[in-house]
DNA sequence: GACTAATATGCGTACATGAGCATATGTGTA
DNA sequence: TACACATATGCTCATGTACGCATATTAGTC
């Protein structure tokens, strides 16, 4: 085994210290490919299944040329990857992660205008709250 | 209770369909603002404790209006809340989820950068797999 | 090699936004 | 009211980047 086995983190904006040169700019970078809404619906039409470029365009509306580079930016930090067949591009999700910090987000979202709406009309909600139905 | 009572999600980029007009954008703009190395640092520097702006400000190593401003930033997507005492605005964090968002990033990051590591000395591990030691 | 389809890229433009500076606003005190 | 401190806000400039267009590159087929 490597002589680092304990599961503790280096890069870890939650704890005070714990951010070495240039970690910041990772993360802040990784959340500025995930700012842009034609990604969003990249990443979104890429969920449920590998596809390629053309695909990708037309099914988020969205022309090619900008279709190749927006994928290209989420490979560049890890989100897609690519896979040549033939002469088309395959991208599809490649970080697991992706999923739950969509979820979080979204459920954050949620939340948020549940709260908002909630101060005109108490009797709404959103069922942004899974626990205790 | 309310008419809707299901744990269903409105906002779900996960499931095809499933996203309300603007959501994406929403979404987006969620990323956008912690998509800024400056705004990162508050919140990393908020994690602690809430906070005035001087003192994140001089904390964060920025000028008071750009700390002013991007506190503002993060409290219009509800990540951080303003409380006045005295002539000070105290900040704190006021979304819980930001947490899990963050270790996620971090943990994605972590996992990347050690395979990219990997692939020139297979024997160092930056630890960031916390499953069977 | 010539041709076609799919994808990537160079270039110019428009727009959003972050930083610095000066200054306005707000809050408590004498 | 005058003053001091803390914070917020116009304003301008510089920079990054998304888009559209044309075109280069790649991969397969004849």
């Amino acid at each position: 085994m490597s002589r680092v086995n304990t599961p503790q983190r280096f890069i870890n904006l939650r704890q005070a210290g714990s951010l070495p040169d240039g970690a910041i700019e990772l993360i802040a970078r990784r959340f500025a490919v995930l700012s842009e809404p034609a990604r969003l619906r990249l990443v979104h039409a890429l969920f449920d299944a590998e596809k390629s470029v053309n695909a990708l365009a037309e099914e988020t509306g969205s022309s090619q040329p900008n279709t190749s580079r927006h994928l290209q930016a989420l490979a560049s930090v890890g989100v897609v990857s690519r896979r040549r067949e033939g002469p088309q591009s395959l991208y599809s999700i490649c970080d697991p992660s992706i999923y739950k910090l969509c979820d979080l987000v979204c459920g954050s979202i949620e939340k948020q205008l549940a709260r908002q709406v909630g101060v005109f009309n108490p009797d709404v909600r959103l069922g942004a709250q899974p626990r205790r139905p």
